[in-house]
DNA sequence: CTGCCACTTCAAGTCAACTTGAGGTCAACA
DNA sequence: TGTTGACCTCAAGTTGACTTGAAGTGGCAG
């Protein structure tokens, strides 16, 4: 199997080698070899990559990352958790919906005063209650 | 009109009177009067909470936010911007709804080895790529 | 064989977003 | 009138996620 330098797999995930190298040291991920002093990684861990920008978006720390993921990268979580987890993420949809619909409604309302408007203070207020099923 | 005091809103919006302190510090929100010590706040700042909330779980910082609304809390922003901001968190949805669905898949598929699994693949580096018009 | 450059380690620094602590104040209740 | 409790200020501390800097190394290009 052929190897990424850490250079190259910087290069290709957009993550900086200071962070590639933080991210082992924390174990998050793995290199599993050097070519003199630096870094080879499985090819595999540009998906981990992948999911662990997609889990930082989402808002979850890399604690949780760690603790979503095995070693592999593949997640590991008993069934029931990840559909708990699944479900967390629909309800952040939600209120990101909102959200987006707020200000898609601000942008299209002519009504000076946006605290006031029914309309704007309902999809706010709706997106906030689904959005505080915390995850931070 | 009825003012609220701190602990009131502290209590209604589920935020600690510190960082509620901390807010007005930085400027995100105001009180406009004292009770003795104890600040007061004018009812919309609720909504004002609400849409801070909102934007930290869209994963902007205070400055951004603080960028985003005037200091009535009504959002602030050229119609072209607010567009823009709303087809950003269109991306950031699409991801979180591929990780959604890939954590779904994961829940259901029986394979072993997730990282081979050529839909789950699939589904990850999709959600990374929409992902990647970056917010912070 | 000599540079060069991208890597290496390790410690320290940075930034955002709060929280905590010390020492003080006020109003309301017993 | 005195005590209580929730607030006040201001400075310093904390946590997470990195980045930066100093001092060193290894392989490849010329």
């Amino acid at each position: 199997m052929k190897l990424l330098d850490i250079g190259v797999l910087s290069k290709q995930s957009g993550v900086p080698p200071s962070t590639l190298r933080y991210y082992e040291e924390i174990g998050l991920i793995q290199s599993v070899a050097r070519n003199g002093l630096r870094r080879q990684f499985d090819p595999p861990v540009a998906t981990q990559l992948a999911l662990i920008s997609l889990g930082k978006l989402a808002g979850f720390s890399l604690e949780d990352i760690k603790r979503m993921f095995a070693k592999d990268g593949s997640p590991d979580l008993p069934r029931a958790e990840l559909h708990e987890r699944a479900d967390a993420l629909d309800e952040q949809i939600k209120g990101l919906t909102r959200l987006r619909d707020a200000l898609r409604h601000v942008a299209d309302c002519p009504a000076e005063t946006h605290m006031e408007c029914p309309k704007f203070k309902r999809l706010v207020q709706f997106a906030a209650r689904s959005a505080s099923g915390r995850t931070r």
